[in-house]
Order: C-alpha cells, then sequence, then structure tokens
DNA sequence: AAAATGACTGATG
DNA sequence: GCATCAGCCATTT
C-alpha cells in the first residue's frame, strides 16, 4: 500500500490518536497541492486546533516521510521565517513538484487541495 | 495554578 | 498587500 496508515478492511473503528489522524490526512495531501493547517485540523477533526497541527507535524516520525511542506498558512504563504533554513527547504520541495512560490506566496486560487468531502470521509479510517 | 510558547487565524487599519 | 492584535489551544515551564 502507498498510505502508510493503510489498513485492512474491517477496521473502521480503528482508534487513532489526534496526531495520527492529522499525520494520516497530510499523507493524502496530492503531489502539486498544498493546503492550510486550519483545514487539515478540520479534515482531522480537531476544528480550531491549527496550532496543533503544527505541532504535530514537528513531531512526526521520520518513518512515516510525511509531505508537511505541502502545509502552509491560511494566508498562502510558507510560516517559516523568510530567512530560515526550514523556509528555504520547504520552498524547494514545493518549487520541486511543480508548485510556484513568490515572495513565500503560494496561490492558492490554483494549488490549493479542495478533496471532494464525500469522497475523503470514505478513505478515512475514522 | 499561572505564565509562556508556537510551522495558526480572522479582523482591522 | 502588509503589519498588528487579540483570540485560540495543547503543551511545557
Amino acid at each position: 500500500m502507498t498510505h502508510p496508515f493503510y489498513q485492512p478492511q474491517g477496521s473502521q473503528s480503528q482508534k487513532l490518536t489526534p496526531k495520527e489522524r492529522i499525520w494520516f490526512v497530510v499523507a493524502l495531501i496530492p503531489e502539486g497541492k498544498v493546503i492550510s493547517y486550519g483545514k487539515i485540523a478540520d479534515l482531522a477533526g480537531l476544528p480550531g486546533r491549527a496550532r496543533y497541527v503544527s505541532r504535530a507535524l514537528k513531531e512526526a516520525p521520520e518513518h512515516l516521510i510525511l509531505p508537511w511542506h505541502r502545509v502552509i498558512n491560511s494566508q498562502g504563504k510558507i510560516s517559516f521565517d523568510k530567512y530560515s533554513q526550514m523556509f528555504q527547504h520547504q520552498m524547494q520541495c514545493l518549487r520541486t513538484e511543480g508548485v510556484p512560490v513568490n515572495s513565500g506566496k503560494i496561490a492558492l486560487s490554483e494549488f490549493e487541495w479542495r478533496p471532494e468531502m464525500a469522497t475523503l470521509v470514505m478513505s478515512l479510517p475514522f
């Protein structure tokens, strides 16, 4: 399976911690698309906890290999300090997969991930 | 228990 | 568009 949280059938009620739900949703962001911390929180069933999403990403286990660089703030900008190593890294990751970044900003009108809710819900184990 | 800390947000000027 | 600000919330001091 390609998804790090893939589970065999029958585990619908599998209990996932809040962090695991966040990681699960982040893993679903398509290459070439971005989404905000707040939206990830919503999709993970944690409305109002955008800051918790950033924390969860920072604490994500290496082995999950999550596309954390596709998560930006609601203003469509990279949240790291403009002159930081992480900012440069995230910008490079995005550009590499075809997402234009100008002055730290991404055009949400064109590159925001807007999943079909009905479809997405069915792929979530929670 | 109280205060500080953030990879956040929405409103405001 | 950009800078401020107050509000937000789990976690750590």
